[in-house]
DNA sequence: TGGACATATTCGTTAAGGCAAATATGATTT
DNA sequence: AAATCATATTTGCCTTAACGAATATGTCCA
């Protein structure tokens, strides 16, 4: 996460060098997420998504918080000045990608539906904040 | 160089995800800068250094110009709106790195010497416009 | 035309990182 | 305590990309 003097850039943009990471960044965007919306939105195993929440969480860009079973994950400002203004620049282009919108999307489809209709798995999971109309 | 949509972010960001690309980069920031300038100021083997300008022009990051025996590299606008942004960023984040500065003084300094000083590859060899002080 | 020079590409090897499948850990529930 | 659930890590395999060394290409000059 760090280097010698303070930060490390080749881990940082290797970090955003892999979609599947910047669909989880993009995601986390707005609120902190649990890992089971992650697996349920991106699909991909759940292995996979840990494996690359893993890289996130060593590049020094998420913080992770335990939560009873759950842990939810969110976006974290990198310590240096000038990754912290490269970092938002990369979310607002997130935010206007055409694969990006569909992921929020899907996110609030399966945060707003009402619980019996949601896939087992993410019954009784904690929703994000901004999302939890039921 | 792109995707099926506009754009390859991974592609992009791989390209800025290594320590040589950067400090390419960083050197390019002013100016268009000779291959053998590089290869001075970055001390790295001569198909070192192209292999990692082929990668940049893969990534769409920079563009070539040959002129006789040499070849110029300079920095292209990345042709999405939002990815130009980033770079630029990146650009003054480079700007205010030490070993970046570094490498930037390290160019000037091959570049203002007179040219019987120069080492025997550089004699001769096309000095970027806003350093040719001889 | 035949060097000599600047740059690019190829080859063989090695390390990093992607994946799926299997397994381990840590917390909750019964 | 055992079963269950959410998440993390390990293993084995494959691809990408790093490197140095060698070689190819393209331009100029004699």
């Amino acid at each position: 996460m760090t280097k010698k003097n303070g930060f490390d850039m080749e881990l940082f943009f290797a970090a955003l060098a892999d979609r599947t990471r910047l669909r989880l960044i993009n995601l986390m965007a707005l609120d902190e997420i649990c890992v089971c919306f992650f697996v349920a939105v991106i699909g991909a195993s759940q292995p996979k998504i840990s494996r690359h929440l893993a890289y996130l969480r060593k590049a020094g860009l998420v913080n992770a918080r335990r939560d009873g079973k759950w842990i939810h994950y969110s976006l974290a400002d990198p310590p240096n000045e000038k990754a912290a203004l490269v970092f938002r620049e990369v979310l607002t282009w997130l935010a206007e990608e055409e694969g990006m919108k569909l992921d929020r999307r899907r996110l609030a489809k399966v945060c707003c539906a009402p619980q019996p209709q949601l896939p087992v798995q993410l019954q009784g999971a904690p929703k994000p904040a901004t999302l939890a109309a039921s």
